[in-house]
DNA sequence: ATCTATTCAATTGCACACAATTTAATTGAT
DNA sequence: ATCAATTAAATTGTGTGCAATTGAATAGAT
């Protein structure tokens, strides 16, 4: 009889390579560094970024209803806020109807970079070499497993 | 004349759930937290899951080397390899051809939490809730779409 | 009205990511 | 052979992510 020993690399379901969660790991890290030099720019990170797309959507949200929309808790998301505070593109504010809640609120400055930002999809677009309806069709996807994922 | 303020949230490039790169974000974020207990159990965190997986695949890497196959620099990966060396993982070692380099292998411990590891694939899959035809066809275009990226 | 449970944000501690710099070893040009 | 340039890994500093805890405020039950 053969196959005495294992076989070497015979363990496909374990290959780095046709592992989804690595797949989204790296392209989400890709993603990151595609945007660091434009968003350097804008003096943002790129979950800064993320915090103020979310504001330019809804301004006045509080801390934790902003976290629901990036799925990010207050251990990551206060400092974060402090920071775009501290940059003068936001305002914390104590909600008087419940003091436990802190309301983020864009300033004018805030809001302003909003503009600065629109070119930034078009760039992501051109690095990313493929047209319109595949980005939207991959995102519908990985959005799709995303929420399947955290069910 | 209408139209003398600005859409109120017509900017669909820059909503949230038109982002590609959120998507990819979120469902990373979503992976590492599926991920999590099941690594627990293996005492490893998810960067050490991935540098495993490719120390799996090929022993004896350089730190480089295996830089090069997670797309991360030594600034991530040495205290990374550090914690794994002092969990008993791998052992890392100069190379005595060139003194410059550190070549990582894994240890008897390291290469028995291989097995342990088979079953976490379908783990995935299972929560995915996608057949292994969906699932590789998702990774392929993630991955196509990661390496125009970093083109 | 009081007491308990819950909720919200902040804090603490650990592990990434990555830019920038440093140190040590090797390569290459002269 | 010597010295400048390059390479490899480590180090430093900043900014996330997240588990676990804390502290303050509110809601709910009696």
């Amino acid at each position: 009889m053969t196959m005495n020993t294992p076989k070497p690399a015979a363990d496909q379901a374990l290959l780095l390579e046709n592992q989804l969660c690595f797949a989204l790991y790296s392209a989400s890290l890709a993603m990151t560094k595609l945007y660091k030099p434009l968003l350097d720019e804008l003096g943002l990170t790129y979950p800064q970024y993320l915090a103020l797309l979310a504001l330019w959507e809804q301004d006045g949200l509080t801390v934790s209803e902003l976290g629901q929309r990036l799925s990010l808790d207050s251990g990551t998301l206060t400092p974060l806020l402090k920071r775009l505070e501290a940059a003068g593109r936001i305002a914390r504010l104590r909600d008087t109807q419940d003091e436990r809640r802190v309301l983020i609120r864009l300033t004018p400055e805030g809001r302003r970079l909003k503009a600065a930002a629109r070119r930034i999809p078009g760039c992501v677009m051109q690095a990313a070499q493929c047209n319109l309806a595949e980005v939207q069709q991959l995102t519908r996807q990985v959005q799709r497993l995303r929420d399947r994922l955290s069910a």
